[in-house]
DNA sequence: CCATAATATAGCTATCTAGCAATATAGATA
DNA sequence: TATCTATATTGCTAGATAGCTATATTATGG
């Protein structure tokens, strides 16, 4: 269950390197849903979807509620943002040219956010 | 080796799901390197980091030169470009209150790029 | 309490992974 | 040509992964 030493972008990318692992976040974007409501529409047994929600929970990227015998999975998305500015270190070797607009703008949304804002 | 049915995705997310790969790529971003010199940082044998660099190349994430007998390694970020992208569109789960903001400067990027500019 | 529904767990297989040491290959140089 | 240096390939092991079926668990509802 990839190494209980994983640390936590291991297990963030990790979590998103299975296609079926990205279909189920990005069902979960539209609200949550059962375990069952996520067997469904995939040709897999639901014990594998089980053992993928272990998986994504464990990454962070998912949790789960209790609704009599279900089991409601939805989407937690925080620990995407760790991905997302581990990835922003590289932006600027495909994207050179747009580099001081996106700084730019990552300088304003910091400043809003430290004056807060609804 | 990652079934040879992954897709694009797949074999970026996998190939960033590991510590030293994510290394190598850091240190790629300060320019080129060869083997060697990538063996040196880790406590890893030679071979080990060749396996890591055909998992890199093989998502398309570094590139391979040719100088006398050694293979200078360079980053190539586009794919990153794509995994960036998937996780764009979670943004807003993190990110809500600036979520309109990013896309008006995802405008201006268009439209710029629309433009050209250098 | 019993039957049913939803989910979890166990146990299995085949394949992939990350690491290693040993060896092969390719190019430069003495 | 012989040797040295850089890298690739081979063959191995231990452990992870994705899938399955069968079974256990948990909670409702009769």
């Amino acid at each position: 269950m990839m190494s209980t030493a994983a640390q936590p972008l291991d297990r963030i990318f990790g979590a998103l390197a299975d296609p079926t692992r990205r279909a189920i976040l990005a069902r979960l974007s539209g609200g949550e849903a059962t375990v069952n409501e996520l067997v469904a529409p995939f040709g897999l047994s639901q014990p594998t979807i089980s053992k993928h929600l272990k998986v994504l929970e464990y990454a962070g990227l998912v949790s789960r509620g209790r609704d009599a015998q279900f089991r409601p999975v939805r989407l937690n998305a925080a620990p995407l943002a760790d991905a997302a500015q581990w990835l922003g270190d590289y932006r600027r070797f495909w994207d050179e040219s747009l580099d001081r607009l996106e700084d730019y703008v990552e300088e304003l949304k910091a400043r809003e956010k430290s004056h807060d804002g609804q």
